[in-house]
DNA sequence: CATGAATGAGATTTCATTCAT
DNA sequence: AATGAATGAAATCTCATTCAT
């Protein structure tokens, strides 16, 4: 029986409780209206704080997506929901199809909860460079080398056709994006049946994936 | 059989001159920074007109966005993208292969050339439900039923397996979109062999959705 | 008979009228509050324009003294002002008395005239040194050359004490700003005669510097 | 005659140490940045309190101003300024050239370790009323009288011209003045001969004021 | 049509001051 | 007495939009 939710480490050590509350508020406005879209006065105004206080603590309304809700998501959030993925990707398993299951199966459930988080950062990476290289040492240093032995290991054994295993993860994960994103952000009021949907993803992409035999 | 309908696809047939100088600026300027943090002085400067010229042809900010995107679909990938498309689809291809060389090959070209407009929608598509609606409708009703027809024959011919055609087009599209993302927006300065990627994937996808044979 | 008021270059060539109000609103408000205690608002209030307005003309507060009021002053206003002297001091005065009452009779109108103006540049010089390097070059450049030679030639003649002419120049000016501080500045209700004044400093200052004779 | 009080004049008899930490930090922000211009919060951290304990000593930040600049002038150049003052008008001195070589050695010195403070209240005293008040009072009361008395004295002697000894007072701290602004606030890097530049004072202040003789 | 100066509402930021600890 | 987090009023600055020319 694993504890799922030992902690809500969803926001941090922040020292103080005001402090926290203004993090939290800042995740949710700037998800639900962007970055730019965002007026100090509404986070303030969700975190229960003078206005005053935000520019206590974080010096401009930039440092607070920059300087701390950044690399907060960055370095503690997306390692600790990465760690499980490494995990995946480590794990021998026995079958193509069984890599994609635990990948898909595990991450639909995740995805879904985190998808503002995640939106927020897909988004504003593409205007801040500092969140972009934040973005790219977390994910290459912490997933792609697993990701692409994985990937290899599978070709050694004749699983998975020879192609470059980038190539290979994109068609794996974009196939899940696609999904999620569709599932998620465009339609989600839509009846949708997560099961078989991810059911016919695998399969797809594990035939897909198979080396021609002749 | 000569294109009537060449002129340079520089941004929409927008009336005069100056209107068109808007569209592109705006394309531009939304694109760096997100629609929320582009001002209409940053615009009108890149489009060299007055700030006031740009809102006697767009009531207000918004209309812009929408004024952009919107024309985007109903006059370019209308037009330009989603004819082809149709056609692509009507088209009675002999084989899924077919299909997927038509639409891969044909495609990734036009979507480099309108990166920005494909990034613009992307980007601001949450936080405005009037371009869901837009891209709904256009799409749905274009091209979906089209979409669905010829999945539908493939599968009726027992060329591609059983499965809600949605589901099958998601797959489709989402294996392209995932290359465009990264090809044209994530790390566009590698060097790419788009040949040998959409090989890869016409090959990865058209096996994928094979039926399975005893 | 001369114009004296020929134009009320006061405030310049600012391009529109509005920019004009501005400046000398700002002027003003500097004069009486010091730049660091003048709220652009009350600017904007007096000028009769809205506070945006400034902003439109004058990138950042700062700027509006620094880039615009400062070398206004010190690259127009005080020139012109500078050229009298700069006339005096040339002038082949047949004795220090003469040169002293054209210095100090003249001078003390102007500098009652235009003691709110000379006062802020005084104080916020020491503040901001890009002033100081404005001051500096105009007087330095204009005044100081044409001064030292006017000094040395009475020396020459014998009129005048052998010791540096900054050491003379400062012992003229001294007495006059000591005189215009406490006439304008400190106790500007206090009755003052001053023609009196003015003709016992010219008396004071010619005889102390007058060599020693055997 | 030892000095009984020769406590270091490190500012003012402030009771407790933070107090003393605290006035000093003032000064040195106030003739930095001016009053207007200093945040308390950065006094605060130059004095390495916190900024809640400045506003337990003074009620506000103006009272920062008129306890730093009040004190310095009633304990710092009154006891340690004005007393000698006091004593250097009051002892008969046999010339002008004495007073004034009194007057200007011994001070020199000293308004170079307080030119910090002497710039504050020149700065400050046109737009706070009180200090000129302050200044008026203690001047007033303290010093011109005996000032006035040993100039009357020099022209009942024959040794100064006739004229108002506030005129005469003027020539001789102008010329002070004059001589302590370019050297310790406009130049202080130039290299600086003290010695020959107060001779110089001297000997033109004496001769200048030295009565006409027929 | 086009302009660009002007606006004013609102966004960000600063800062003197308060207050619970 | 001292702290420093918190405040909120005011200051600086931005920007979509209007309007006279």
């Amino acid at each position: 029986m694993t504890d799922v939710n030992d902690r809500p480490d969803d926001l941090l050590s922040a020292t103080t409780e005001k402090q926290r509350r203004i993090l939290e508020a800042a995740v949710e406005v700037f998800a639900e209206r962007g970055f730019a879209g965002s007026p100090t006065a509404e986070i303030a105004k969700r975190a229960g704080v003078a206005e005053g206080t935000i520019f206590k603590h974080y010096k401009t309304k930039k440092d607070l997506l920059i300087g701390v809700v950044g690399p907060l998501f960055f370095r503690l959030v997306l390692p600790k929901q990465l760690e499980p993925l490494q995990a995946i990707f480590r794990h021998p398993h026995p079958s193509v199809e069984a890599l994609l299951t635990s990948l898909y199966r595990e991450r639909v459930a995740y995805l879904h909860s985190h998808a503002r988080l995640v939106r927020i950062f897909a988004q504003e990476v593409s205007y801040h460079p500092e969140l972009r290289t934040l973005a790219e040492q977390t994910l290459g240093q912490m997933l792609l080398p697993d990701a692409v032995t994985a990937i290899e290991r599978f070709q050694a054994l004749g699983l998975i056709m020879q192609a470059p295993p980038t190539s290979v993860l994109r068609i794996m994960f974009g196939t899940m994006a696609a999904y999620a994103l569709t599932r998620f952000v465009l339609f989600p009021e839509q009846p949708w049946d997560d099961g078989k949907e991810v059911e016919f993803m695998i399969q797809v992409v594990t035939r897909g994936l198979t080396p021609i035999t002749v």
